[in-house]
DNA sequence: TGTTATTCGTGTTTATTTAACACAATTATA
DNA sequence: TATAATTGTGTTAAATAAACACGAATAACA
């Protein structure tokens, strides 16, 4: 403490919009918190930074704590930082959303955390200035969605055409068409065939793609323009 | 500190790029540091949050005292977290970049700081992890600017569509075609033509225009593809 | 066993946008 | 008055996006 002698410390803690799909509206991971403060209401899942702890372990460990899954896409928003945010005491948010297969996470983890799925067209008021958060990591899900590859993130590992253009409908609320649709995501290049084929189906069965995850890597920061302007 | 007894308060810096353009290059505000800790080396300019102060008023304090200016434009990029980035004592940064007109900063205020104009191309060794902040910094500059209409933000308030392009094209290393650049800018419908034309030039003058402040405000989160994604 | 309703894969046509390139006008200087 | 540099605008071909059509697969059911 020598160095930084006249300066305060202050609590940091992360807090995660945890997005998922279950192929018809997307959802949220929200935490029915029995515990203070604010205890009984609803927040999104969060923790505190530990001291001998870097901030990107701090974020993997939450989503861990959350969902029993390691590797999970997230990516940072922005830090809430208004002195009275949390009234209990003074609290930095560092805020996040992540991105998972809502079939694949470990639902212990769930019931530990009090953690349940919520459509987000219904979702209940949250406590200080979560609902901004979340507010602001939509926007910048759909901002991010238009031009990068990353609504595989939310679908499980094989899935086809028609539920990837479910799940875009849902990200934007709006209809796209299904034939611009499928050529456009077609020409990234990024599915490759697996040879099967959407067993689930009561009509004709969809090919059921995978993500060329090499192609991913290379080009995940090229624009892809998967959603035209008027719709986003 | 009654509710969350067993946390650590942690220090929080915050650390700003700010770029400047002199009408050939991107330049960088760098300060040449006259005070410890890593005296007489090159860092980004920056301050610690203090305990009573908003987050946002911290980044328009040290801008400000930076530049003497007001209503900076900047945007938050990313928290920089590892526990040992800075040997004195664990400090997280939050990180941003600015963007300013080279020319309406206050010439004091930059003194008081030991801050100068760097070239981007000729920039020394920073302390700490300040140099990946200035890598990050000019490739979210260059993932903005593509898409949204920043770059007037380091221009004079009249300006003309050749120093437009001139920006553009330092930006991104690259050169532009004038005559597509041109039509590009001017279909955005977001410059207003002064009626005046740039007095300086030796050879044809070029009209001098200004930002449709209230278009530029509306249209600012609309995709304006700028500049082709093989250029970016 | 054939019909129906639904969804899937692919094709076509037209309009729009982008990229590449040309030319005439302006201005200081020689 | 000619020259060199730069600016504003125009043209054309290629690429992309938007709007729309059809045939194939599949389960349900007559």
């Amino acid at each position: 403490m020598a160095n930084y002698p006249h300066i305060n410390r202050i609590l940091v803690a992360l807090d995660c919009i945890v997005f998922g799909f279950d192929g018809e509206d997307i959802k949220l991971m929200l935490i029915k918190r029995n515990f203070d403060p604010e205890r009984g209401k609803w927040s999104l899942m969060g923790g505190f930074l530990e001291s001998d702890e870097d901030l990107e372990d701090a974020t993997n460990r939450i989503l861990y704590d959350l969902t029993g899954l390691k590797d999970i896409y997230f990516e940072e928003i922005k830090t809430f930082g208004k002195v009275n945010r949390d009234p209990v005491e003074r609290t930095l948010s560092i805020c996040f959303f992540a991105l998972i297969n809502i079939h694949a996470h470990d639902q212990d983890s769930a019931k530990a955390q009090n953690a349940f799925w919520i459509n987000l067209k219904n979702r209940p008021e949250l406590i200080f200035d979560h609902n901004e958060m979340v507010d602001i990591a939509l926007e910048r899900l759909r901002y991010k969605a238009a031009l990068h590859p990353i609504g595989f993130e939310l679908l499980p590992e094989k899935f086809t055409i028609p539920q990837l253009q479910k799940l875009y409908e849902a990200i934007y609320d709006s209809p796209l068409d299904r034939r611009n649709f499928s050529r456009k995501i077609l020409s990234t290049k990024l599915l490759l065939d697996t040879g099967e084929k959407n067993e689930n189906s009561t009509t004709k069965k969809a090919i059921l793609y995978k993500l060329d995850k090499e192609k991913y890597q290379k080009q995940f920061n090229a624009f892809h323009y998967f959603i035209s302007d008027s719709v986003r």
